[in-house]
DNA sequence: TAGGCGTGGGC
DNA sequence: TGCCCAAGCCT
């Protein structure tokens, strides 16, 4: 790989783009603030990183509050217990990442005494942070001139140098290309910057070239279509699974839960009791799987979409006058059911057998 | 290395 | 409406 210096155009016209049109949010320092000396907690910024891992700004925000009113600082998470860590990150998703956030609070609060390491390498020994997390927070919270590349980055690199290479094989040259772009001054900024304008201007669809500070160096502009940029390799097809769940109620309003399996899919939630997901449609999906005999009665179907397959799950519900003694899980009260790590795939299977267990119907 | 790993919004 | 996409990490 041949990276030269001459085709790199400047960062400033970026960074004064960015002095006008910064989002404000709420884990992040203004310019205007960093320029007058404020720093940058390194707690919110890894806090914020790693919550918006492939999830949007928007989903963000009220977790990123939540979290940070029930533990300021890096040692009272690393204080607090799993099970309130997992249920309060319930409904955000890529659940490995609250296991992870976990021990990584409580690696900075034992090895490192409370203190976050301020270096990239350090930085991503911790658990959960990998190359762009430890870049972005290196650069945010510390200054450091880090190559941050994330897919905002990606796709505006990969238009400003019409590269032609298919993702993920390109992503060594365009993080080639990140690096000579990222200036020694302001390197937060920089990046916050870049991932701005492709949250904004340079977007996957529609892009607002003629807003855009690169407009005038922008290769794909000025030769191709900005929008055919960057290009992907081919996608594979989703497989379907299906399965069945069961929903018990008592007459004093309890439901029964369990816990998953520690690793792997939704490891470490709560969920209904169900049969595998299976690619099979069988008699696993029936009746004779549940838990225990009592009358089930069908109660539709949950369909939901998974990053790499398809689940149909048939909801079974049955009424029965007091708890049953059962291998694993426990008896919960549906008045309780907000304050449980329930993933939302199984707060849809649960509204499905009772309508009004939860608040908002979307689960 | 490529696949496992959630969820919700936009078009 | 079915897809694409969103501040990726881990194995």
């Amino acid at each position: 790989m041949t990276i030269t210096t001459l085709d790199t155009p400047s960062a400033k016209p970026l960074l004064d783009w960015y002095d006008r049109h910064h989002r404000d949010l709420p884990w992040r320092i203004s310019p205007g603030m960093a320029a007058r000396g404020v720093k940058s907690d390194p707690y919110r910024v890894w806090l914020s990183e790693v919550m918006l891992q492939q999830t949007t700004v928007q989903a963000v925000k009220p977790y990123f509050e939540k979290f940070l009113e029930r533990w300021p600082e890096v040692t009272d998470l690393a204080a607090a217990e799993n099970d309130e860590v997992m249920a309060a990150w319930a409904g955000l998703g890529y659940y490995a990442r609250a296991r992870n956030l976990k021990k990584c609070a409580e690696a900075v609060a034992k090895e490192y005494g409370g203190v976050f390491p301020d270096t990239e390498e350090g930085l991503k020994s911790l658990p959960g942070i990998g190359d762009y997390t430890a870049a972005a927070i290196a650069a945010i919270a510390f200054n450091r001139q880090a190559a941050v590349m994330d897919g905002n980055v990606e796709r505006v690199i990969s238009r400003l140098y019409a590269i032609e290479a298919p993702l993920p094989a390109a992503k060594p040259l365009m993080k080639a290309k990140v690096a000579l772009l990222t200036p020694s001054g302001r390197p937060g900024d920089f990046a916050q910057a870049m991932m701005d304008l492709g949250a904004t201007i340079c977007t996957p669809k529609r892009p607002a070239c003629s807003l855009c500070p690169f407009r005038d160096a922008c290769q794909a502009l000025k030769s191709s279509d900005p929008e055919l940029f960057p290009v992907k390799a081919a996608k594979k097809g989703k497989p379907v699974r299906h399965g069945a769940a069961f929903i018990a109620v008592t007459g004093e309003g309890e439901i029964l839960l369990r816990r998953r399996a520690e690793s792997g899919l939704l490891g470490g939630m709560t969920e209904v009791p169900t049969t595998a997901w299976t690619a099979r449609l069988d008699g696993e999906t029936s009746a004779a799987a549940a838990p225990f005999a009592a009358g089930w009665q069908a109660s539709g179907t949950v369909i939901h979409v998974f990053t790499h397959f398809e689940l149909r799950l048939s909801i079974w519900r049955a009424a029965i006058p007091s708890p049953v003694d059962t291998n694993d899980g426990w008896w919960e009260p549906v008045t309780n059911l907000e304050a449980q790590a329930l993933p939302t795939v199984m707060k849809k299977a649960i509204a499905a057998a009772i309508p009004f267990a939860f608040k908002t119907s979307r689960a």
